[in-house]
DNA sequence: CCTGGCGCTTGATTTCCGTCAAGTCGACAT
DNA sequence: ATGTCGACTTGACGGAAATCAAGCGCCAGG
């Protein structure tokens, strides 16, 4: 169910992706790495919850992993999903020490799992990689903001919107994607109800995209992009 | 209206209040902020635009400064005050070097500004003024963070009563305090319009929530406290 | 004193989301 | 085939916020 090894000179090359070690020296990352391990999960697997003690950060090597908040009723909800390749948990580690969110790793994911002690010892010797951490943060940062924006600013039929705009890199005309997650997450991940989302999708189907299962068709990303801004 | 004058010994002290240079030794802070003014506005005074280019950040010493975005037609909404004595767009010079909101200091505000190039060249130099600027950006994320789920969790009301309780540092028992922000705005800073503002507070009446001009008075801290979980 | 403007409240109306309930569809096991 | 389970859709309903419009109190300027 869970395979474990050590790190091998492929993940290396996989982990120069993440901004928070493109600008390092190979021969930095090997020594901030060392100790590190890749797991692989079998089965859904809650990775920590939040107040737990953050002695350890994360890179997604492949599958997904939801962050997400609990309120008293267990109800949950998505914050963010995280897919290859990118570090999540690192900033839990200043600060408070402690994970501000759940996390759960989908079936089928392979995470690099990197302890923090060394990291933290190699911080306060490598001026670059604390530019590196700052950096990556400041990222988080705006990642954050931008969301709350988007909460506070755009309509729910919006907010999807924008999330589809998302998932394609395409600039105009016509894209043709596929829904990363089921519905019911998605709803989640923008803030709505199941139900909503799906009434949400019809009235997309005015402006031009159309949804059958987890195939989306946008007929025009500009007439999307000017309904999210409010047309 | 301006009025600018260099940094005195008085300015340091009140400088470590903030959690960004409350660690670094005072000859350390010296060196930082050589080349820092501190400037008074007599008048509401536009600090700064979205994507202009960040080359500096401030202090809030006295007043506050509304961080808010504005969407295209020239509506704006309020993201953030910044109250003393707390620093602000110190993460914008990292990574992206633009501004992610405008900012606008209130009349009679004093801030403390600080040029980024020599306090990048110090971070180039300083692990622990590094470490203590990821702290200060981790501490930013989880203020994020908690605003994300306000909006995601919370119902106007109890995203209301989230901002009440968080102005008074009472424990139990009756509180009564003062809003330190109009009304109309108040309502931007927590997602609403202001004539929902009105009915909110109309609302939380009957749970022992009296408003009067901007005098509150909150009869028993822990019944609001219960209805912002959701009782 | 009057007047105008501003911040705020109140009322009426519409729209839209959440909720509950029922129904559809496909995958998969029996 | 049959049944069932889960994911999703659809319908009906109630409630709450946005919107539009009007009214009130307060203060500054004439």
């Amino acid at each position: 169910m869970l395979k474990v090894r050590p790190l091998a000179d492929d993940d290396l090359d996989a982990l120069r992706e993440v901004p928070l070690f493109s600008e390092l020296p190979r021969q930095t990352m090997q020594g901030l790495l060392t100790g590190a391990t890749v797991r692989r999960f079998g089965a859904d697997t809650l990775l920590f919850n939040a107040g737990d003690k953050a002695d350890r950060f994360f890179v997604v090597l492949a599958g997904m992993v939801r962050l997400f908040a609990l309120d008293e009723e267990g109800q949950q909800g998505v914050m963010e999903i995280i897919f290859p390749v990118r570090s999540f948990a690192e900033a839990a580690m200043f600060g408070s020490g402690r994970y501000p969110l759940n996390a759960e790793a989908e079936r089928g994911t392979t995470l690099v799992q990197i302890e923090g002690a060394g990291f933290l010892r190699q911080l306060r010797e490598n001026p670059q990689l604390a530019r590196d951490v700052v950096a990556s943060l400041h990222q988080w940062e705006r990642r954050l903001l931008k969301e709350i924006c988007q909460h506070k600013f755009l309509s729910p039929a919006q907010r999807l919107s924008a999330y589809l705009l998302g998932l394609t890199s395409q600039e105009n005309g016509e894209a043709s994607l596929q829904l990363p997650l089921s519905k019911a997450t998605i709803a989640s991940r923008i803030g709505i109800e199941p139900e909503s989302l799906s009434r949400a999708l019809q009235r997309l189907r005015t402006i031009g995209v159309t949804c059958q299962g987890d195939q989306v068709r946008i007929a025009d990303l500009d007439s999307l992009r000017r309904y999210c801004r409010g047309g």
